[in-house]
DNA sequence: GGCGTGACTATGG
DNA sequence: ACCATAGCCACGC
C-alpha cells in the first residue's frame, strides 16, 4: 500500500466533492489531500482518469489562476469550457472569470 | 537507471 | 502581461 495510492484516492474524493459551479485549483487539492508538493501529479491523475471515469468532474479543477490549462484532455475543441459554463461558471479566454468567487477550498469542507 | 516531458506553483526580471 | 528559473513527482523510452 504505497501512499501515492492513497493521494489518488484522496484526489479522486476531493474532485468528485467539488460543488456545481465550483471550482477549485491543482495546488488546493495537493494539500487537501495532504502532499502540497505534488500539484503534477493531481494534473496526470485528472489526465489519466478523466479518459476512463466520466464520474470525475475534471473540467472543475483548473490552475492557481483559474485558466482551464487542462481543456486539451477534454476534446479537440473547447469542451471543458463548455461543462463549466453549462454548470453556471463564467469562463472567457479559457480562463474562469471571478475567479475569486467561484473558486472553492477543499480545506473549507474537509 | 538516466533523460525528457507534463492538466503545477512561486518568484523575479 | 510575457518569459525564465527552480522545485516537486510520475511515466515512457
Amino acid at each position: 500500500m504505497a501512499e501515492q495510492d492513497l493521494f489518488r484516492d484522496a484526489v479522486y474524493e476531493i474532485v468528485a466533492l467539488i460543488p456545481s459551479g465550483r471550482a477549485t485549483s491543482y495546488g488546493a487539492i495537493a494539500a487537501a489531500a495532504g502532499c502540497p508538493h505534488m500539484p503534477r501529479m493531481v494534473g496526470r491523475l485528472m489526465s489519466l482518469s478523466a479518459r476512463f471515469s466520466d464520474d470525475l468532474p475534471a473540467h472543475r479543477v483548473v490552475n492557481s489562476q483559474g485558466v482551464l490549462s487542462g481543456r486539451g484532455a477534454f476534446g479537440p475543441g473547447d469542451e471543458m469550457k463548455d461543462l463549466l459554463e453549462a454548470e453556471g461558471v463564467a469562463v472567457e479566454n479559457n480562463r474562469i472569470k471571478n475567479w475569486k468567487t467561484v473558486f472553492w477550498n477543499p480545506l473549507n469542507e474537509l
